[in-house]
DNA sequence: CCTAACTTTTGATAAAAGTCAAAAAAACAC
DNA sequence: GTGTTTTTTTGACTTTTATCAAAAGTTAGG
């Protein structure tokens, strides 16, 4: 019992890798070999800036934001990730370099985690796993270009009404505090263009 | 000595490849099959918003702007590359989507041309070739983050003087009218910003 | 050179968005 | 439910940046 609803919570991760490319026995086995499911609570933080960001998560369920301190201690949110997708802080784990980011769930979550060691070691013994590894950073490559077209090209309001469109789920679950730093404008100034 | 010059040109590209993974002879050979040399005159445009974007350029010699037209119809310019580095637009090509964006090269520029169909071709003949494509994606998406980052957090004066610093060689290179709509303010305020 | 085209700067004004402080509303805990 | 904390809204004012128009400077060709 324990062990079906431990392999449940890989289906939706293998469904979407395999989405990009059939997945063997053995990468599935190595995928759940090299990680392991983890329950945290709401507002637990899972990378702090400083630290090196090691680890990779697959949001089973709940949600998390990706955000950073500017100069003035002020929270600044870049992204907020829910089930089925990936969840890094993308520089340092990329780099290697100590993360300038704080990643915290916003709600109780499950997550798949991997460490980065686990997963290179996974990218050289199953090349094909690259080929989903590559697709898979050039779709949050876009999403990430998107945001920063419209950083540059839409007003506050334009950006806001951009987001209510294409992402309205996103107001039942994140505070217009948060939504406003991600959108790049105060909480005062998202208050005033809403009503 | 034209086919000696004609293999020179892709010792850099192989060079950048190399330095992520090694490089069989095969794939070597399979690129250049797959590839041709271009040399286009400055202010050429390889492509136009609503065409398709179905191929990736590496930057042999020259340098390229990607840049697409606001609702006024003004451009703006979203990326700047020079030699050694790959040119695309990356939403076109990357989702097969028609490019809202356009691509013009600054200078005389010697490029590598690879059709998409070609790339999509060795990714699924040498799955080591996805490797390499996932890196660079990285490397391409952290830049992208970068500058999400600096739109977001920093003032139009701070990501004046974060580009100069970074990157002071482009202003040898570029106009600041294509500065300044890279840096998400209008011309006039950048003129103001460097006094 | 010298003109034509393009790029950059300057000035005046307007619009957009930020800041600070406080009130109101909503959510949460006991 | 009632008090406490958190989130959202409102008001007054300031700062930043855009816009429009024109002048000055620069570059490239004939």
């Amino acid at each position: 019992m324990l062990k079906e609803n431990y392999l449940q919570d890989y289906q939706n991760l293998f469904a979407v890798f395999n989405a990009i490319h059939p997945l063997s026995e053995e990468l599935k086995s190595a995928i759940i070999k090299n990680s392991h499911i983890a329950q945290v609570k709401r507002k637990t933080t899972l990378l702090s800036a400083g630290e090196s960001s090691n680890t990779i998560y697959f949001i089973v369920a709940g949600g998390a934001r990706v955000y950073y301190l500017d100069k003035d201690g002020k929270q600044t949110n870049t992204w907020f990730l829910f089930e089925n997708e990936l969840l890094i802080s993308v520089y340092g784990f990329f780099t290697g370099q100590p993360s300038f980011e704080y990643i915290e769930t916003l709600e109780d979550t499950t997550l798949i985690v991997v460490k980065r060691e686990k997963l290179d070691e996974m990218y050289l013994q199953f090349m094909e796993f690259n080929f989903i590894g590559r697709k898979l950073t050039e779709y949050y490559y876009i999403r990430n270009e998107i945001q920063a077209n419209e950083l540059r090209m839409l007003s506050a309001k334009e950006r806001y009404e951009q987001l209510l469109k294409r992402n309205p789920q996103l107001f039942q679950r994140v505070s217009l505090g948060h939504i406003a730093s991600y959108l790049g404008i105060s909480q005062e100034t998202l208050s005033r263009i809403r009503k």
